[in-house]
DNA sequence: TCTATTGTTCGATTATATACGAACAATAGA
DNA sequence: TCTATTGTTCGTATATAATCGAACAATAGA
């Protein structure tokens, strides 16, 4: 079964941060994963290509944003809000308020 | 006399200070500007050709981040802290705190 | 007026990002 | 076992970014 790569959490670089949240549709996302616990890739229904958003979603698990949970066909994303408050504290609580 | 364009406050995106932050020598720019009022250009210092450092000035004032007063042959800038905290309250400490 | 200083702009090159459709992989359920 | 579902990966095309040297513009000072 396939795994993903997550960077640990000493290795979650602040520029790929910010370079992850750059883009408006992965800000995007990421202000969705902030408002719950797990959503599926579905669930964000995006309007671009599947493979589009596959990349958008190895951007943010490459950078250290989000992890994703594989059960059955689904993936279940989430935002690393402990590993990002521990390592740059209030950055990800200022960006959030601002796209409130 | 030349003149730069800076965006109004109201126009400083949130996706395009994040793009601006980036980049690890722009950064280090911003860094360097947190430490003091003013900086010339010739004070950062910077590794790279003189025609990469004036990009990377042009992608700091166009995105928001950086306002250049001219005065004789030297350009004076500085960390547009105010608009930057007005806009997106305590992002700019978050990131300046991190890199410390 | 001439020269040095400071920094930008132009044109080109190379690297990185974004986007898409098609093919693929893994699992669930009929 | 077959099919539908969920999401990724591959190959490719296009756009954007980073970088450089050379030419340029504006000013200061001799």
């Amino acid at each position: 079964m396939r795994q993903y790569q997550h960077p640990d959490r000493e290795n979650i670089s602040l520029t790929d941060v910010l370079y992850g949240l750059s883009d408006p549709t992965r800000l995007q996302i990421v202000k969705m994963l902030a408002t719950k616990k797990e959503i599926t890739c579905g669930e964000f229904c995006l309007e671009m290509s599947k493979s589009t958003q596959s990349h958008h979603y190895k951007v943010l698990r490459d950078t250290g944003l989000m992890y994703t949970r594989l059960e059955g066909t689904q993936h279940y994303n989430s935002l690393r809000r402990e590993d990002l408050d521990a390592r740059f504290p209030n950055l990800l609580n200022s960006i959030l308020d601002a796209i409130k």
